[in-house]
DNA sequence: AAACCTAATTGATTTAAGTCAATCATATTG
DNA sequence: CAATATGATTGACTTAAATCAATTAGGTTT
């Protein structure tokens, strides 16, 4: 089933018990992308969060210049959506897209609620991940400030060292802030200290 | 009483029962921390989470360079701490500094953990905290990537409107990451553009 | 294999912001 | 008031990264 890797992933944050697991899961739906397809576009109302069984997809905005701002890539394992317009309804401002063919199992808001409700060990679960993903992007923030761009390179390898080879190196570049250009000189100057 | 302030904030995000509310009260201990000293510092072991009642605060971390890194500020209405430090028992990496005299409340982990256990209520009110906590560092994520100095300074402005005044430019700029010469000459242009 | 596309790399140049050093402004203290 | 900190500003110079413009490298498709 698809739902495997999701209950392991719950039960490595949380202890639930089976029938908090079986109300879970009776609640979820799976959803397939394809490669290029959007799973969520900007002003729309955001009713599901996503959790990636299979695939990648990248969550990114158009700022005003229309220029692209990566804010999030999601593999296998990583819950993806649009927080902001799933907690607060408020119309979503993101692009999610698929990277390659991909399969999500999604979570509707109001099942999520009831959810809450009826087995409060998944607010519990729900707390802990975005704790987490709060602990995360405070790193990422500490890495994006005064740090130079071969640095923030490689701490982005160590934070997503699956990532690597999935997504082109201008996808990465944009994710961090950078220019493509100046990346590859950066993994140039690298493996040029690697090799000596 | 103290508590006020902090009860009033609970109940704009959850609404708890009374018995809730004074389970958690009974639990918060008030602490005073004088201009010039230390919440937490690094390497030490965080047992509390602190809510600001009165004065301002700020979380840096001092990289391997020796260089300040401010995370956070926090005035009046917010909470502070060392999220990684606190639920994942790890050491501590930040300073927690008083920029004006503080009196905050102090909730401990284990008594987090029994509030937890016994009202519910109160994981969701630090579940939809820490969200929107998540939600504001995106937006944070957004701006220190890609934005110019003044575009930042412009948005700090508006996120912390009544920071402005009461922590000096220069740890504005440090939060910023930027240098205190580049925020000096940002916010001299602004100026000369207003007056037009 | 030729033609095509996409991504990565490299070089030349520009620019925004950093650094260093000095000066100015303003509080605070003796 | 003079003396002293502390923070803000300004100027001169340097530097890291952006931008612009080719070129190269790999994969696909025909």
């Amino acid at each position: 089933m698809t739902h495997e890797l999701l209950i392991a992933h719950v039960k490595k944050l949380v202890d639930p018990r089976p029938e908090d697991l079986n109300l879970f899961t009776s609640k979820l739906r799976e959803v397939v992308v394809t490669k290029g397809k959007f799973l969520i576009q900007p002003d729309t109302h955001v009713n599901h969060e996503y959790f990636v069984v299979k695939g990648c997809l990248s969550a990114y905005y158009l700022d005003k210049k229309g220029n692209k701002n990566i804010v999030q890539f999601a593999i296998e394992n990583w819950w993806l959506g649009d927080f902001d317009a799933f907690y607060n309804g408020v119309p979503s401002k993101l692009h999610i897209e698929a990277l390659e063919d991909s399969t999500l199992l999604a979570i509707n808001y109001d099942d999520l609620q009831i959810l809450f409700q009826q087995a409060p060990i998944f607010e519990r679960y729900f707390r802990v991940l975005v704790t987490s993903a709060f602990i995360s992007l405070r790193k990422r923030i500490l890495s994006s400030l005064g740090k130079s761009v071969k640095e923030r390179y490689v701490e982005f390898c160590e934070s997503y060292p699956n990532i690597e080879g999935r997504v082109p190196n201008y996808q990465i570049a944009n994710y961090l802030g950078v220019s493509a250009e100046s990346l590859s000189r950066a993994r140039r100057k690298m493996r040029a200290l690697k090799k000596t």
